[in-house]
DNA sequence: GCCGTTTTCGGCCCGACTGTTTTCAGTCG
């Protein structure tokens, strides 16, 4: 069994870590971070670009690092990442990753006192060994203890539907403040990532002591990580670690930029200012002169906006969920950014249920409910039967179902349209929970995996072959059937599920439940490159679950995906006309 | 270790906060 991208990666980022340890030239380690970070989110497995000879045209991979990632795929080892393990001990990666210690406090442990588990650091703070430690003391000391026990309440990265959550309930908080004219989310939220390492948020003032003293003593505060005049760090009763700046009005572009991210964006971005005569900070452009001295305050340039920004550095604007270092500083550069989809672009929800299976509302409710969010036509797709715990519908009952919809339709009047179809269930042996003549009466189909989730690649990849491949079905529903930090995405053969669909223009689906959203960016972005159609639902069991449509679009943005490919764009009419060419 | 219409060698973004220091290293983002 050859070894996942991700495992892959995991290695790479251990390499990173072991070799900072060893206090190895920064921009050696660093680069291993990058490599693990990218390879972490390719949309194909490594073997296809090494059976292409792409894996150097993949951006922070030369000849040293795919030659490791060769010997890793052939032999399933990596010599030099088992010598590094000889020298430096695994354990204290874990080390590392408690907030506070770094690379050089990690070694200091390891060196002066033979530490090399998390346990063992808890029982030498705990005993209080390591305050008379160079550079340590009672305080540090303590930092650690209370970061130990952080590290059981910190579970990893956030779901962004909950970090959006928390984050929009601390913002409503900000914005109350007399001092605070205006308050933003920044960060990994606004470009829209899937999952969350901690909340950024930025408030324009002149005065930042009062807002800080409130940020910190906020009563979902469980620790404050730190404080100062313009930035503070707090820990929340959930363990989200929540960042606050404070930066003036005149400041708020370059603030702005610079607290959105991503760290490899801001870094070209920089690095595109120096070539342009400027230093950038969150504080301004600061000119250089021929002789490389930054001139002194009077020639700083501030920014209001962040178009200011980046116009400034001879760039357009580039939307935030862009801004991953994954070509879009190119494509600025060539005045080829794409014309990114938005919410008002979807006119339709093709994914949806009912109370005929577990939604909590009637289908005419549903209607309703799009209508009110300026949709224009719906699917209803209720459960079928397989989905038991679902109450999912026999073929009786959705033909019996069928009725309703062609009332509620009727009701709607002339400019709005319900339409009848079933998300079905792909059984395990490959077989389709709803015979050919009972899909025959339907408008369109959703197929979908719901269970055996864990059967191998071969066995999940043929299931879904065996669904797009079928004449009825009209798209596949949240493809890989993951739960963001519960439950993993199934194993499929990407390559071959995207080149049937091409071929029996199946339309895949960017689910906008914050829980899926599945595809995930990295293979939506493939799908409209080889130009097979998406669609983006909310697959709603209620009307909240409609308003979560926004983080299918953030999805849909981060991969690059123009509004011609996603079929919810399109009018009633058109669809229509799509279904009945499909027979 | 990666990368290149200014370079195949010599660069590789920039700052805030903390705690331990008498001016700065470590950590984080």
């Amino acid at each position: 069994m050859a070894l996942t991208n991700q495992e892959i990666a995991d290695i790479f980022n251990n390499i990173a870590d072991m070799l900072e340890i060893q206090g190895e030239n920064r921009f050696k380690f660093l680069s291993y971070r990058r490599a693990g970070e990218t390879l972490g989110e390719l949309p194909r497995d490594l073997q296809a670009y090494v059976d292409d000879g792409t894996l150097t045209d993949i951006p922070g991979i030369g000849k040293a690092i795919s030659d490791k990632i060769k010997e890793l795929l052939e032999t399933n080892k990596l010599e030099f990442y088992e010598k590094l393990r000889a020298q430096v001990p695994e354990s204290l990666l874990e080390i590392k990753a408690i907030n506070g210690v770094g690379p050089k406090k990690a070694k200091l442990f390891w060196d002066e006192l033979g530490i090399t588990t998390v346990t063992d650091l808890q029982k030498a703070a705990s005993e209080g060994k390591l305050r008379d430690l160079a550079g340590m003391g009672a305080k540090s000391e303590q930092k650690i203890i209370d970061s130990i026990q952080a590290l059981s309440r910190n579970r990893g990265r956030t779901p962004i539907g909950n970090a959006k959550q928390a984050a929009d309930a601390i913002l409503a908080e900000l914005v109350a403040l007399p001092q605070v004219e205006e308050a933003v989310i920044a960060g990994s939220i606004r470009r829209g990532r899937t999952t969350i390492g901690d909340v950024d948020i930025l408030a324009v003032s002149d005065e930042a002591e009062p807002i800080m003293e409130h940020f910190v003593s906020m009563s979902r505060v469980e620790r404050i990580l730190g404080q100062g005049p313009t930035k503070s760090s707090i820990e929340l009763r959930t363990g989200l670690q929540v960042d606050l700046r404070v930066l003036p009005r005149e400041r708020f572009g370059t603030a702005l930029q610079y607290f959105t991210g991503s760290k490899d964006h801001n870094v070209k971005i920089r690095e595109i200012a120096l070539n342009k005569g400027f230093s950038l900070n969150e504080h301004a452009l600061r000119p250089i002169d021929d002789a490389g001295n930054m001139l002194d305050e009077s020639h700083y340039v501030y920014c209001g906006t962040e178009e200011d920004v980046y116009e400034k550095i001879g760039l357009p604007w580039i939307a935030p969920e862009l801004r991953e270092d994954q070509g879009e500083i190119e494509a600025a550069i060539e005045g080829k950014l794409p014309n990114l989809i938005t919410a008002e672009d979807i006119l339709s929800d093709l994914h949806m249920h009912t109370t005929w299976s577990d939604g909590t509302l009637s289908i005419g409710e549903m209607a309703e409910a799009a209508r009110e969010r300026g949709k224009t036509h719906i699917v209803i797709t209720d459960h079928s039967k397989r989905s038991v715990v679902a109450n999912g519908l026999d073929a009786n009952r959705l033909l019996e179902q069928q009725a309703e919809v062609r009332a509620v339709d009727a009701e709607m009047g002339e400019d709005f349209h319900v339409l009848h179809g079933v998300e079905m269930d792909i059984l395990e042996d490959g077989s389709m929970d709803l015979p050919d003549d009972v899909l025959a009466q339907l408008d369109f189909v959703v197929a979908s995996l719901h269970f055996g989730l864990t059967q191998d690649r071969a066995t999940i990849t043929m299931r879904l072959l065996n669904a797009i491949n079928n004449p009825h079905v009209d798209c596949i529903g949240h493809m890989t059937g993951r739960l963001i930090g519960s439950r993993p995405s199934a194993d499929v053969d990407f390559d071959a599920v995207f080149e049937a669909a091409l071929k029996t223009d199946t339309v895949l689906e960017i689910n906008a439940n914050p829980a899926r959203l599945d595809l995930d960016s990295q293979y939506a972005r493939r799908v409209q490159q080889l130009g097979i159609k998406l669609a983006i639902n909310t697959d709603a069991h209620s009307t909240k679950m409609m308003d979560m449509l926004p983080y299918g679009i953030l999805t849909a943005r981060r991969a690059w995906v123009e509004p011609t490919h996603v079929i919810n764009t399109w009018s009633f009419d058109r669809l229509y006309a799509w279904i009945q060419s499909r027979g």
